[in-house]
RNA sequence: AGACCCGUAGCUCAGUUGGUUAGAGCGCUACGUUGACAUCGUAGAGGUCAGCGGUUCGAGUCCGCUCGGGUCUACCA
């Protein structure tokens, strides 16, 4: 068969993914005896296209996947996508608005957004889809999940109860990061820093001067906090002072003495105000102080700060209370001076620090049994990672999550919006409240409000939910229809989590550790006493050619992985995205570096129908179809180099790859394949003894296979077809269901692998011999060749160097050649080689020798100070102190030849 | 402010527990189409490993400091 002069992604990866998928290849056999790897896929939002950050999590799990199912395991990857609460509710209001709607929550109310939601999120779901296949992505479309799945809500309930019963859940009055824009409280991880500009306004109050930016939140002061140890204010502590503020409230304010007050900073002396500061909140707390909310949700004063400024916006108050002061003489100075202002990482709009009911997870409570103690959530979580039950890669990472987790608050996980899971919990009056999966009473939603009960309007932060991907998919579907079977049950008799969980691998980008990927470890271990997954790893942020985030602001210098797939193929966008690729580094992706894989593929191509070619050649008729074992034993030198070193290119890809190193990996194969494989072994059996032996075929079908078998994670599309076309399989003997190659036993053939390599050095030197001599390219050379060692290998090459350096006649002699005047001359510890020189060119000659001797004289002149160094010989490792021997005896050797060849040529 | 990462060839990056002459791809220069491949081949130029100091027989590699770039966290009334 002839294969196409070029491979055709476009038209050929979508009928290889069918193929794949109709196969059943992709799906997991939970029944299976094989050890399972289980991957579950980061699930995309259910809102947007693939981008860049998608497409190196596809390509690596997607990896990790074909080359773990291809070792035998049972190999899982679990598809899905999250229902982004917040993301998708804002995308979804913002196209209303666009399409002129308003206000879509009133207009609509909350079943109606729900259902426009609903709709939006079911169309770009296919999308999403799409483009994961597009990708070659072998998961496992048959147990794709949904975090809004009815068994996952099922779990989310289930869980939030259980944290409820264990006291693990509480609601509370707490600051909350209130956004006045999205109406809604965004937690801590959702939240930008933004430096600007702003008035610091020193006021005279009661006795203190006090500084702030935010006069307008002095009217619900309730103490003023300076540092314990400052001796100006010592005396002051304990008091209580009325501060009468213009056209405002008298506001009562005690003095405290707090720890967390710098006395450097402006006077040493701040206004406390718990209502609208986290830091003040705190220390309102260790105080006993009261709360007074001055800012409502609306972002405007409350009734709190009397009829002058209640209605205006905070901006509006500040300078309308500034004013104030000022014309009673209580405004010290105002200042520029830089803040960093908290705004909200979606919206963009400040945070407005606000006193809220919320639930909230407390990770303080010794309240979970883990390896027979009851320990907080936070311990757990730090305990996990330090008991080396999980490990996180780059293993730099694990500190800064350590680092976290010491200043992890409560986790507040109640959000304001309607999209999501509903908060479980019923309210009747002040006083009744229920948590449970129905409704209280009889069970229905209508029964329940006719006895007065009342849902919360919250729903739960999505990361509550994708807290517990990698067990919630795991859950059986029917069981989860029980409602009688607590959470336990539905675990232990749910035989995907049996088989599956923990998972192995969770692959991720570095940015959501704290997002996700702690969270994991916090809801499951709490749930299923279980880590989620054995290893985390955290893939870099693929940036632009300048080095910052591809952000679609910036569309000039984003790479759209959907517009590369279509354009040059899924095999090029992956293997750009993998060589280089190492655990955490940030990766560049540029066309420059797309043109190298392009080119690499291109070479696995042309290869391929050489290997066509030749087969059919020594093999005739006689070919067979299927994929050629590894030969037991071969005769000839340069076919036993090609099996060792397969052999060895074996293990050392293996063994990257479990160390996670992907791009190294990569490149080992490239480099064995196209300097060994295509530079020299397909060159080596273009001519005799080899190319016409029977041997050969059963070699170069073998090395061929298993650098496809190698490729096979990297480049999924061009391997399989290659696999087809050469190997003639059927769709149950595709390349996705190949075993990985293992090591041979036999291959190891050292002598000949040196030999082969004197023989890689000869052709290098009489190419550079040709070049130096500015020999005419199309001319034929004499070559002479006087063996050192590798005897043997070196004369079973003689065609084969002849080829290699052009030769018109290759000799093997037993005398010095270098004392032929008429010649240029090559040394080396193998051999000593030496080309006639027609007309010689012997000043090219002399000067190159020289430069040879010059540079053989330095280097031995630093290994003998070595040698000489008593230190060095008694000290250092043995093995060491005899490579330098060796060294420096192979550059004496060189040093005399080149002086010997001197002497010839002056004569 | 604190923590962490990075600084190696023109560009993008490797460099495994310290050990001979620091590597690859792209780019560049010269030459070359001999039936897989010009999306190719051969050869070559190009690096005081950011700087200073230390440990060591020996440092790109370990330690300290300085400079430069980045990320995260906390934020200061």
């Amino acid at each position: 068969m002839a294969l196409d002069k070029y491979f055709e992604p476009r038209e050929a990866e979508p009928e290889i993914y069918r193929r794949w998928e109709e196969s059943g290849a992709f799906v997991a056999d939970a029944d299976s005896e094989r050890e399972p790897f289980v991957i579950s896929m980061p699930p995309p939002n259910a809102t947007g296209t693939l981008h860049t950050g998608h497409a190196v999590m596809l390509a690596i799990e997607d990896l990790m996947t074909r080359w773990r199912r291809m070792q035998g395991y049972e190999a899982l990857w679990l598809p899905g996508t999250d229902h982004a609460a917040i993301a998708t509710e804002s995308r979804v209001i913002g196209d209303l608005q666009k399409q002129g709607m308003p206000d879509p929550r009133h207009e609509l109310g909350r079943e109606g957004l729900l259902q426009a939601i609903r709709e939006f999120v079911a169309d770009s779901q296919d999308t999403i889809r799409r483009q994961i296949r597009a990708m070659g992505s072998s998961c496992d479309w048959s147990r794709e999940r949904y975090t809004m799945d009815p068994q996952l809500n099922r779990v989310v309930i289930a869980v939030f109860a259980r944290m409820f019963r264990d006291g693990l859940i509480y609601r509370g009055p707490r600051i909350v990061n209130w956004d006045p824009a999205l109406q809604t409280t965004v937690s801590d991880d959702e939240i930008d820093s933004q430096e600007r500009t702003a008035k610091f306004y020193t006021l005279r109050y009661g006795p203190f001067l006090v500084g702030t930016s935010r006069p307008e939140t002095k009217l619900g002061d309730t103490a003023i906090a300076v540092h314990p140890d400052d001796e100006r204010y010592k005396d002051y502590v304990g008091k209580t002072y009325e501060v009468p503020w213009p056209k405002g409230p008298t506001i009562t304010v005690r003095v405290v003495a707090d720890s967390k007050v710098d006395p450097e900073f402006g006077t040493g002396a701040l206004g406390v105000t718990p209502a609208h500061s986290h830091i003040d909140f705190e220390m309102a707390e260790r105080h006993d102080l009261p709360l007074i909310q001055v800012i409502g949700e609306d972002g405007r004063m409350t009734e709190a700060v009397g009829p002058h400024y209640a209605g205006m916006t905070v901006e509006e108050c500040r300078e309308a209370f500034a004013a104030e002061l000022d014309a009673a003489g209580l405004l010290e100075s105002v200042e520029d001076y830089q803040q960093n202002t908290s705004i909200c990482y979606r919206s963009k709009q400040p945070i407005e620090p606000l006193p809220k009911p919320q639930w909230f997870i407390d990770v303080n409570k010794p309240a979970v049994p883990w390896k027979g103690q009851r320990l907080s959530l936070k311990q757990v979580m730090r305990d996990a990672v330090a008991s080396g039950d999980i490990r996180i890669l780059p293993e730099h990472q694990e500190r800064t999550y350590f680092h976290w987790i010491d200043n992890l608050r409560d986790w507040c996980i109640s959000r304001q919006i309607w999209w999501g899971h509903r908060i479980p919990v019923w309210y009747r009056g002040e006083e009744e409240m229920y948590v449970g999966h129905r409704p209280p009473g009889a069970g229905n939603v209508d029964e329940a409000a006719r006895e007065g009960w009342e849902q919360d309007p919250d729903t739960l932060d999505t990361w509550f939910s994708s807290a517990l991907w990698t067990w919630s998919t795991l859950i059986d579907p029917e069981l989860a229809e029980d409602e009688t079977l607590d959470l336990r049950h539905l675990l232990a008799d749910s035989p995907d989590f049996a088989k599956f969980h923990p998972t192995s691998v969770m692959e991720t980008g570095y940015d959501i550790l704290f997002f996700w990927v702690a969270r994991m470890i916090l809801m499951t271990t709490y749930a299923t006493g279980e880590v989620p997954f054995r290893t985390v790893f955290l893939h870099g942020l693929i940036l632009d050619r300048d080095g910052h985030k591809m952000s679609k602001s910036k569309p000039e210098t984003a790479v759209d992985p959907l517009e590369v797939i279509e354009e040059q193929g899924a095999d090029v966008l992956r293997l750009s995205m993998l060589l280089g690729n190492a655990p955490g580094v940030d990766l560049k992706l540029t066309k420059e570096r797309m043109v190298g894989s392009k080119r690499l593929i291109n070479k696995l191509w042309n290869a391929a129908k050489l290997v066509d070619l030749t087969l059919d050649r020594i093999l005739g008729d006689a070919r067979a179809e299927g994929h050629p074992e590894a030969p037991a034993d071969v005769e000839h030198p340069v076919n036993r180099w090609m099996l060792a070193r397969v052999r060895e290119l074996v293990e050392r890809t293996t063994s990257r790859l479990e160390a996670f190193s992907f791009g190294d990996a990569a490149e080992q194969i490239r480099q064995s394949f196209w300097g060994e494989f295509c530079d020299f072994y397909l060159e080596a059996v273009k001519v005799e003894p080899l190319a016409s032996a029977r041997e050969t075929a059963d070699v170069l079908g073998y090395a061929y296979r298993t650098y496809l078998a190698l490729f096979h994670p990297f480049v999924p599309f061009v391997t399989e077809r290659l696999w087809a076309e050469l190997f003639a399989a059927g769709d149950d003997e595709m390349l996705i269901r190949a075993r990985w190659p293992e090591a041979a036993d036999g291959h190891r053939y050292p002598d000949e692998a040196e030999g082969v390599a004197a023989v890689e050095r000869l052709v290098q030197a009489v190419r550079g011999l040709r070049v130096e001599q500015n020999l005419d390219a199309g001319a034929k050379i004499e070559l002479e060749v006087r063996p050192l060692a590798h005897d043997a290998t070196l004369r079973s090459a003689e065609e084969i160097v002849g080829r290699l350096v052009r030769a018109e006649s290759v000799t093997f002699v037993d005398s010095d050649p270098s004392e032929r005047p008429g010649a240029a001359v090559a040394v080396d510890p193998a051999f000593q080689a030496a080309v006639r020189l027609g007309s010689a060119d012997r000043d090219a000659e002399r000067q190159r020798l020289e430069k040879q001797l010059a540079d053989a004289e330095k280097r031995l002149v630093g290994l003998e100070k070595q040698l000489a160094n008593e230190n060095f010989v008694t000290k250092a490792n043995p093995n060491a102190v005899e490579a330098v021997r060796k060294n420096a005896e192979d550059c004496r050797a060189t040093i005399e030849s080149a002086k010997e060849r001197l002497a010839v040529l002056g004569e």
